[in-house]
DNA sequence: AAACATAGTTGTAAAATGCAACTATAGGGG
DNA sequence: CCCCTATAGTTGCATTTTACAACTATGTTT
């Protein structure tokens, strides 16, 4: 259990690299969404009745910025804010169908990124390396923000 | 090579996690310093003759921000900037006797906090893991921004 | 010497982020 | 039923981060 490089520092900069792929990617199909976007996106994709608290506890992030985020995405057209029959406070966020569009869109040109960034690699390696985050996940100990898939 | 989750959203979920707990672990100890400026020492620490466009060219940041953030590094006092004598353009960088000892602490907290998160796995799971994350990087092409050490 | 390239700095504007105040609604205990 | 507290969401504001372009200074090439 011993690393040479900090896990911040491997993961962070990893994380750089993959990103600035994944961006490079977007660009040269005209896509003018970012990451934090598509992530948004495929989370509202999984997780049909979810709330703007939940996305918050979910991505770690203050609920003010989620606001803005969502509103962003209805300005595009892409996600519908529905209220809560049971709960007016609530308000439960779904794609709309240009939404839906725009998101296999974005997972599709994922996937090849991933592709590309996983050659090399076998099945097991992967399957080892996925157990390996969903471990490190866990110990973090913010159980809000397990993958949910 | 499946991955029913993008590779994009693994990484970026389990870094957001993996930073805040380290946040978190120098708020406890008041540390006011921030992830990156932890990574940029650990860089300047190991590459001993670094200018700041290696920096930049490292951590694919525009050198603007790098000189900005070596300058509040130098404000608090942890960091040099020394004129190379053949080429009087470059700049050296350098920890201070104070940059060293901040740079120990934040090490040391850091690796605290990676032998919490890697509980549970083993050697040879860690191993493979960092042996992925590598081929990932390699497959980013990015060639100038391979770990260091 | 002229033209071009590189390292670094600075200005400026845009975007992301965090915090606190606020509204509106829900739920619990007296 | 009223009061107190908690939750969901919005908005304002200030701070930070970031990108891009212009600029200076130095080095390199022809």
């Amino acid at each position: 259990m011993k690393t040479q490089v900090p896990l911040t520092y491997l993961l962070g900069q990893t994380m750089k690299l993959v990103r600035h792929k994944l961006m490079a990617k977007y660009k040269e199909n005209n896509i003018e969404l970012t990451l934090e976007q598509f992530v948004v996106l495929h989370y509202i994709n999984q997780n049909s009745a979810s709330t703007q608290q939940d996305l918050a506890n979910h991505f770690l992030r203050d609920k003010s910025i989620v606001t803005r985020q969502i509103n962003t995405l209805i300005d595009l057209g892409y996600v519908m804010r529905t209220q809560d029959d049971d709960d007016k406070r609530k308000k439960h966020l779904q794609l709309t169908k240009a939404g839906i569009e725009i998101f296999e869109l974005l997972k599709a040109k994922s996937v090849e990124v991933s592709t590309e960034l996983l050659d090399g690699i076998s099945q097991e390696e992967l399957t080892n390396f996925e157990n390996v985050i969903a471990k490190i996940q866990l110990n973090t100990g913010f159980k809000d923000c397990l993958m949910c898939c």
